[in-house]
DNA sequence: TCCTTTGTGTCAAGCATTCGACACAAACGA
DNA sequence: TCGTTTGTGTCGAATGCTTGACACAAAGGA
């Protein structure tokens, strides 16, 4: 498994943010599930350019929100899955979607004009 | 024109970015057309509950993108535009249109499941 | 058992952001 | 003309984030 995962130095977003959003997501999804180990700290730290302790926070946070456990010496892992996950994985989606969706009419396009956009992107 | 313009406390996104973001999607959109005057400094600051210098900031990051020209006294306003708005336009509602479908892919959704997600959102 | 890996915690330093307040200059309006 | 509005700039203080380095504890592997 290989996690892609990327910082934007242009973001004002603090990177230990971005880093935990992109986790999130990806737990949330499915993408990585229950047991699945995550890079040690160092070694993401040196990949993405940053401080261990920036990484590091990242995990603590997430492991507040319950999507991951720490052990010492055990490396960090996805949490057991405390709630179904598939209802997670749809409700995700349908937020992104519906997120998406109010952002593009609160800029003042049409259901159409989102439409056809939307179409140039998926198969249909 | 009620401007709706919000700042979320909880994300850890500095203020004047959030604000930012806001402004150049409303601007692209044309939602706010060349010559709109946007709200005094101290009173955007006082509806969001920030400081003069954190307005302050955005105008003036917005102003060095070219998207608005402020003027003592005379208050800030949406620049000419320089560009072709109606492209731009597009252009905009494209790239979210893209960025929304890639992210789905890449958190492990099938095309079907991201259509069946809009579908719910939009009448078609 | 012993060494390595790994997460946790601390620390000081630097930097960016925000805040609140104030002064100033330019445009506007009566 | 004169007072008001408005953007700009500065200042010190506070807060938060990042960095780099270090030590420590727990788990794993040879």
């Amino acid at each position: 498994m290989s996690l892609v995962l990327t910082l934007d130095p242009d973001d004002p977003t603090p990177p230990y943010e971005q880093l935990r959003r992109q986790l999130a997501d990806l737990i949330t999804a499915g993408q990585l599930g229950p047991g699945d180990r995550l890079p040690p700290l160092r070694q993401l730290a040196g990949d993405l350019g940053v401080a261990v302790g920036t990484v590091a926070r990242t995990y603590r946070e997430l492991e507040l929100e319950g999507l991951l456990t720490s052990r010492r010496g055990g490396g960090t892992r996805v949490a057991a899955a405390g709630r179904a996950r598939a209802t997670d994985r749809r409700q995700l989606l349908r937020g992104m979607a519906a997120d998406f969706v109010a952002r593009a009419r609160g800029l003042g396009f049409t259901d159409e004009e989102i439409i056809v956009a939307l179409s140039r992107q998926l198969p249909s």
